[in-house]
RNA sequence: GGCCCCGUAGCUCAGUGGAUAGAGCAACAGCCUUCUAAGCUGUGGGUCACACGUUCGAAUCGUGUCGGGGUCACCA
């Protein structure tokens, strides 16, 4: 049990000792003490005062004198100020926590709850490579995987990949008409790379035409149309369909470039997926749901053919589902693979990891499940996010301005690279483990620039910002975690009269004895140990809200707290054996719930840096 | 225009019913013969967009106004 659970359980039996009736934990709020006042925790009675018609001071005041009587071994104090009671937690209790965690490294986690949930993230398209945009989807959804295992839930990580469309086609045509043959392997390119350039290609030349057919005397609208490229491109994805042999060769060569391309990125950035879908298999999927749609008349047919849903009952608009020629669209594949995908897996809950521009349409989706009788309608989920835009304005492809994945990558690992340098505290390192370092360091900064921000709100990259590697960064909580290391290095070359190597991931300290004393406790080895606690509860809030900010703004705060802990008290140089033992703990501890964060953000600890 | 989201320090962000609103960056002033200074300590910096309301109590809830963004495709 948590201590915040165990005040409010306590709380509810004093009360009702007091007053003969029943309190719930709804009565009145438990939350930690603001630094300025004395005490651990503050249970705020406000709402009794008035249900209660009793004077503030004096319920806290019998609250508090009650608690500390009925709970010797937990609650040690109080204080008030009016309906203020501020608690003081026993260095028994604190230290039991301590002793009973310290090196625990499933801390915080939940027990299995067998709850089955399918995050969806990532899903590219195959016309171009992954650029800052996918970065903030990719480490949001794999980060939000990893916090709900934690929450103890069965997870399925999955991609939908966009291999097929027209958008594809355009990257086809482009390649065909002017690549002369190259490829990636001819011109040194990476796949997706070089795929995505024939895409801006395409679009180069197709304003081109455009343009020269305008300046003919060609409406806009009839020069769009009739672009030549544009008609070879539809032509194309006519013959695509009908499975034409040469076609189906290009686009399956193009498409293999790209995710040779994409794995790679992948690998870097740490994204990983159990179950990987493909466009061009799923979207003949949905074409019979609509059909039987049609039968029940939750849909319509209009006079071309074409099939439309009439959402305005719901706030929402007349939407299209299946071409007048009886091609599908978007939606209409989404429907068929949602279903596939409950009833392959028997999910619980399906979350989609999408940008917020995509909030209708998705909200479209589960009304459409809705009017289909789909049991699972209301267990789909869209975890949106907000655009990531530049200090300049929106990334725009046409201008230019889109900040390309592996490129930042490669600038992060640079950046890393500069600050070790300068430093000069591991010059005795391999070149292997300076690699490893740097692609450390520079992921850790990234990852954590980009999930510090809710999810849900727009945010806004600032290069100079991102590649900062003091701070509320990334590397700063790395760095308490090699400073931890270093503690422990030390402690144990005093012992042996050596200098020693510490063996990897290993906080022994033995040749000490290992229990704990019940002791005094200072105030930052008190502070820290109450924040330490409330690891558990970070894990279930960011759990429930999907939000891996949480984690990061706690494991900043654990890291700056030991920080400051570290700066004021000496662990190997304690003031006494039992002072140096209880720090050791604290400071295991610490490592340990960092190393737990930092891994539910995707982002690794490095050992020296 | 309809619907949705956002507006907190110079900048980037926490804080979603409790005490005198917090961090980081930037600026300024200090701290390394003692466990890593990628650190620590301190100073300055706020009409929480605005107005009204609900409440013992509002940055937080409600209504309205202003400002910014998204979306409402036979695109994906």
């Amino acid at each position: 049990m948590s201590f915040t659970t165990a005040i409010q359980y306590a709380v509810c039996n004093s009360l009702g000792g007091l007053f003969g009736q029943e309190f719930t934990e709804k009565d009145f709020q438990v939350s930690e003490t603001k630094p300025e006042f004395e005490g651990d925790y503050t249970v705020v009675l406000f709402a009794l005062v008035k249900k209660l018609k009793v004077a503030p001071e004096a319920l806290a005041k019998d609250l508090g004198e009650n608690l500390v009587k009925n709970n010797p071994g937990f609650i040690s104090g109080f204080n008030t100020i009016k309906a203020f009671l501020n608690l003081a937690i026993t260095e028994e209790a604190l230290l039991s926590f301590l002793t009973e965690n310290y090196k625990d490294v499933c801390i915080g986690k939940k027990p299995v709850s067998h709850k089955k949930i399918m995050v969806e993230y990532s899903s590219p398209n195959t016309n171009k490579p992954l650029h800052l945009g996918h970065l903030r989807n990719n480490f949001l959804g794999w980060s939000v995987a990893e916090i709900l295992k934690a929450n103890g839930h069965e997870v399925i990580k999955s991609s939908i990949v966009n291999d097929r469309g027209i958008h594809i086609c355009k990257s086809m045509i482009a390649w065909q008409e002017f690549a002369n043959g190259a490829t990636p392997q001819s011109t040194g390119a990476k796949g997706d790379h070089f795929v995505g350039d024939y895409y801006v290609k395409f679009n180069d030349e197709y304003k081109k035409e455009v343009s020269e057919l305008t300046e003919e005397g060609t409406s806009k609208d009839e020069a769009e149309k009739n672009a030549p490229i544009m008609k070879k491109t539809q032509q194309m994805l006519l013959d695509w369909e009908r499975g034409e042999p040469a076609v189906m060769e290009l686009w399956n060569k193009m498409n293999g470039w790209v995710y040779k391309g994409f794995e790679e990125t992948y690998k870097r950035i740490g994204s990983d997926f159990d179950q990987t879908f493909y466009e061009s298999q799923t979207y003949l999927l949905g074409k019979d749901f609509v059909q039987e749609g049609l039968k029940n008349g939750a849909f319509y047919k209009k006079e071309d053919g074409s099939v439309w849903i009439n959402l305005s009952g719901v706030g929402l608009d007349e939407k299209l589902l299946l071409r007048g020629d009886g091609t599908s669209v978007y939606i209409t594949q989404d429907i068929g693979l949602v279903k596939q995908k409950f009833e392959k897996y028997n999910l619980d809950k399906s979350i989609y990891v999408i940008g917020d521009e995509q909030i209708y349409h998705m909200k479209v989706l589960v009304e459409i499940c809705r009017k289909l009788g789909m049991p699972f309608a209301d267990q789909i989920l869209h975890l949106s996010y907000g655009m990531v835009e530049l200090t300049t304005g929106k990334m725009k492809s046409r201008e230019g301005t889109v900040v390309d994945a592996d490129d930042l990558v490669d600038e992060m690992i640079a950046t890393s690279k500069k600050h070790t340098e300068e430093l000069g505290k591991v010059k005795d390192f391999s070149e292997g483990d300076l690699k490893d370092l740097y692609e450390i360091l520079g992921m850790g900064a990234m990852k954590f620039y980009l999930l510090r921000v809710d999810p849900k709100k727009r945010m806004i990259f600032n290069p100079d910002e991102s590649i900062d590697f003091h701070g509320f960064t990334g590397p700063f909580v790395q760095y308490t975690y090699a400073r931890i290391h270093s503690i422990l290095k030390k402690v144990r070359d005093d012992e042996r009269g050596e200098e020693g190597s510490l063996a990897a991931g290993s906080w022994e300290f033995e040749g000490h004895k290992s229990q704990l004393d019940v002791q005094q406790l200072l105030p930052l080895e008190r502070q820290l140990l109450i924040f330490l606690e409330k690891y558990a509860h970070v894990i279930s809030q960011a759990g429930d809200e999907l939000n891996p900010s949480v984690i990061a703004n706690y494991v900043f705060h654990l890291a700056k707290t030991f920080n400051s802990f570290y700066a004021e008290h000496s662990v190997a140089n304690a003031e006494n054996e039992e002072k140096k033992i209880l720090r050791l703990h604290i400071a295991v501890m610490t490592a340990t719930v960092i190393k737990s964060a930092l891994q539910l953000l995707g982002i690794a600890v490095p050992e020296r840096m």
